[in-house]
DNA sequence: CCCATATACATGCATGTGCATTGAAAAGGA
DNA sequence: TCCTTTTCAATGCACATGCATGTATATGGG
């Protein structure tokens, strides 16, 4: 029952190696280049072109899609590291705002080179610019399903 | 240098977001029946399908794209659960094989249904089976690469 | 045959993750 | 206002992972 189309499953299986196989050439090269995970990066990058006076936790964690207490010790590590500060929010007594730090701009700065060869490398080298937008296409239909095609709706 | 085309990194991020979307209805799912986590299945099915005198683990491991140390403890807990027995490689005095129980062989088969509805409703309900087979060709290249291709070659 | 090296797998230790819970403040209703 | 419910975030505990290394066997050169 329900159980998928050959292709679909093809598809998933095509879609977890390709991600594993970019993934680990990523991996390999920021730790070749003694530089912090990809976890950190997209941490770094998401607070530097957020809202400049701080972004919420809650906020990184639906942009990231990491659980809540993930994304509380990955900004305990960060602020350990000294790349990000975080303050109470004014506005909710809650809350916390984290703010990239200097540290932490030239951090991502540092990372990017190495993370955008990694990716060069792993899929630039391999599809052309045509073959990643139809790659966007379908993807995102996976990601943001069209309203009303959903079963169930 | 060797920045990636701003498609490429669109691409990359697309697949990223929709491995995760996929991958959490999975976990979510299997999670609420009460099932072990989808690394299990996967070891488990490359059991099933492979020899059945037993499979290495250092062939899991490139199968299964983990480090070693994943591998070994990721037996040592299907042994604990019973559904995975290992026995002494009679070829090679360092090896093991590996060789699926009865009751991992039904935990598999219980596990299929949730895991393949699953990929249905997260990859399925949204991507028509063109769209499976686009996405397959695609990644493929990525997982692949075609020879002569890649830089440096 | 002996030795150096390579391969297969396991494991101690530090670190990271998941789950459940807690504490605190905000929001909403009576 | 008071009280209940919801939301934001941190954390104790068990478990998983990564790294480095250890142990054992195989392999190849001399």
């Amino acid at each position: 029952m329900n159980s998928p189309d050959k292709k679909i499953v093809g598809a998933w299986t095509s879609l977890v190696k390709a991600q594993s196989t970019v993934r680990c050439e990523i991996d390999a090269a920021l730790k070749k280049a003694g530089l912090p995970a990809l976890e950190w990066y997209d941490v770094l990058w998401a607070l530097e072109r957020g809202e400049k006076d701080g972004v919420r936790p809650f906020q990184l964690q639906s942009q990231l899609l990491l659980p809540q207490y993930s994304v509380s010790r990955l900004l305990d590590r960060l602020i350990g590291a000294g790349l990000v500060e975080c303050r109470n929010c004014e506005q909710d007594g809650r809350g916390q705002v984290a703010i990239i730090t200097e540290a932490g701009i030239a951090m991502r700065a540092r990372m990017w080179p190495v993370y955008g060869a990694a990716i060069q490398r792993a899929l630039g080298d391999n599809i052309t610019a045509r073959q990643a937008q139809t790659l966007i296409d379908v993807l995102e239909k996976i990601t943001a399903p069209a309203r009303g095609t959903r079963a169930g709706r």
